[in-house]
DNA sequence: CTGAAAGCGCTAACAA
DNA sequence: TTGTTAGCGCTTTCAG
């Protein structure tokens, strides 16, 4: 018969596996961290009653003490733009092994839970910050300045960081598919995109791209937003709505790939030639396109690179305070896929 | 011309709103936290003196100080699969206002790295976790008995929980769906899925589809299992594969709705007509299947109310440490939609 | 309504 | 290699 130990009403303390092991505190802490030398006769004795116990350090106690907490704070619009959990991925690999630990926070692309949030997490004085976009209210920028930590804005480079800032340009990008779409000899284009103002990225796209379209001199013929519901069955909606009002639209251009999937889905479904009569792209490359019946063009936003190197440059600044503010600018790739004519010097 | 003040090099105390205010720490503190009466003028003079120094708070002290943590650890197995980001939504809005604040760690399926984030969570000493299976490690289990604070174990019931429990049985949605199908008079079934061992619920799903069917005197025909990649990607090869191996199945059940999606997809190029041909089905009631041509027959998880149910159960608990554990079966419910014949009595 | 003292559980720094 | 001492920044408790 095992002796199953009763859940002591008080969390255990060094002190008890200090008592149960006979060896001071401060040792105890030592073989617990790996830290300096402990002779292997005491780290036995002391493992072992750790274990037998079931001690578990507390860290805020430590924290205080150490005056460091290896937590990064991740803040994030949403969970369930994939998109965002991509990132976190990226950012959980690259810390892996490096002694930091990724907190998500999640703002639902509000600028005032947004600087609750990021108060929250300062509270808990992490060691570094990583939050996307540029566009924070005042207040929760200064809080970033005063924090002393490193912060890093991400996913966008169209503004002025506070600290470091890894990303692409969004209006580069939308500029870039307006470019290619008018080389394919497009006229008549249509837009489709969320209604969120607040999403600073997609509206930068949009502007990058109307801009591009005017130099070609053309404008945007038609436009639709949608909120909320599924994206895939809005795509298919607008769609719809868009080519009843605007027959004669070439091109549909969407904010995020999900909504595009919709639109393709529900034009093959009407039997129109894509690309030939209508060409079709939209934005992000998610991996759910790889299973359509063609491959929307879309253009690659980096994610997994920008989680990697936000999260290189905390460690790095982590390590060494004095290194200077990193400012990087990734360049986004167009998939042409099957719904993008793809003409010479493209 | 504003003064902007240079970021300290040391974060603020309570001390430098004390000294900048006039007031002593302990009433700085109350004015803070709201508690206990303070005058008004004493309480402009503290709050105006904390805004513009930027004064954070300093959690790490006021935790240790007061033995209280207003966090809860949510542990889950990924942020890629949406049904666990749906689930953190759900905790999150249903916590909202009770002063308790959802952290994430995943597990990525493996019960060592389960293991770890648990013990690196209990280490902050929250509140209460929210731990997704009831398959964790003796050790984990032995850590959340000894831990003191309410646990939850979500998404499943099939076995015995350590503390709370709130979920669907896997292995009767299984069963019910085995049921639906053999009385829509399929008979010739295949079943895709993932190849991951450690996916107990996926697991206990297909033991109770298996047993039904048994019981209806049928075996499942041909089976198939993939690993990573586009899951819409996978459900489309899989099912070339299967049915050219195997032209006479006349149903597919899938384990989750993304490949079941793939092979929807695939099904309706080649022209065979769904359900009279070939049934389909998959899991979970994802809300991408909304802009599906046909509506995937498929079995809703009660996500969002497993969600809900066991932020409420931490909440109660941690109100009244003295309630009894609460241990609660959803029921799920099947939607036929286009791809499953729907047969009266169903 | 306000303040002073004590200590939460741990670790940095030093001493043995 | 091990132990001792003194806080970390806050809140609890108790006294004014």
């Amino acid at each position: 018969m095992t002796t199953r130990p009763i859940p002591p009403r008080r969390p255990l303390t060094l002190r008890d596996v200090s008592e149960a092991s006979g060896v001071s505190e401060m040792t105890v802490s030592r073989v617990l961290r790996n830290r300096g030398d402990v002779s292997a006769a005491t780290r036995e004795k002391v493992l072992t009653a750790a274990k037998t116990l079931g001690y578990v350090p507390n860290k805020i106690a430590g924290a205080l003490a150490s005056q460091r907490v290896n937590l990064v704070a991740v803040i994030i619009p949403s969970l369930s733009n994939m998109v965002f959990p991509e990132v976190m991925g990226a950012i959980s690999n690259t810390l892996e092994g490096t002694g930091l630990q990724p907190v998500v926070g999640v703002t639902n692309y509000t600028p005032e839970r947004e600087e609750q949030v990021l108060y929250e997490m300062l509270s808990w004085r992490p060691s570094g910050v990583i939050i996307a976009g540029l566009e924070q209210t005042d207040a929760a920028k200064a809080m970033m300045r005063n924090s002393g930590i490193p912060v890093v804005q991400i996913m966008d480079v169209d503004g002025t960081p506070v600290d470091n800032s890894v990303g692409i340009s969004h209006r580069r990008a939308g500029r870039m598919m307006a470019q290619q779409i008018l080389k394919a000899g497009y006229q008549n284009i249509g837009f489709m995109g969320t209604k969120m103002p607040l999403d600073h990225r997609a509206r930068k796209r949009f502007e990058g791209f109307t801009e591009a379209l005017a130099k070609g001199g053309v404008q945007v013929a038609d436009q639709e937003f949608y909120s909320g519901g599924s994206a895939l069955a809005k795509g298919r909606e607008m769609t719809a709505t868009m080519l009843e009002r605007n027959p004669d639209l070439d091109f549909l251009y969407y904010s995020n790939d999900m909504i595009g999937a919709g639109g393709l889905l529900y034009l093959l479904e009407q039997g129109i030639d894509i690309p030939g009569q209508i060409g079709l792209a939209g934005f992000n490359g998610v991996e759910l396109l790889d299973g359509l019946p063609r491959q929307l063009a879309t253009m690659d936003a980096c994610r997994y690179d920008i989680g990697v190197k936000a999260a290189e440059i905390i460690q790095a600044r982590v390590e060494n305070t004095e290194a200077s503010p990193v400012s990087l600018e990734l360049t986004p790739k167009i998939a042409f896929g099957d719904t993008l004519k793809r003409k010479l010097g493209g």
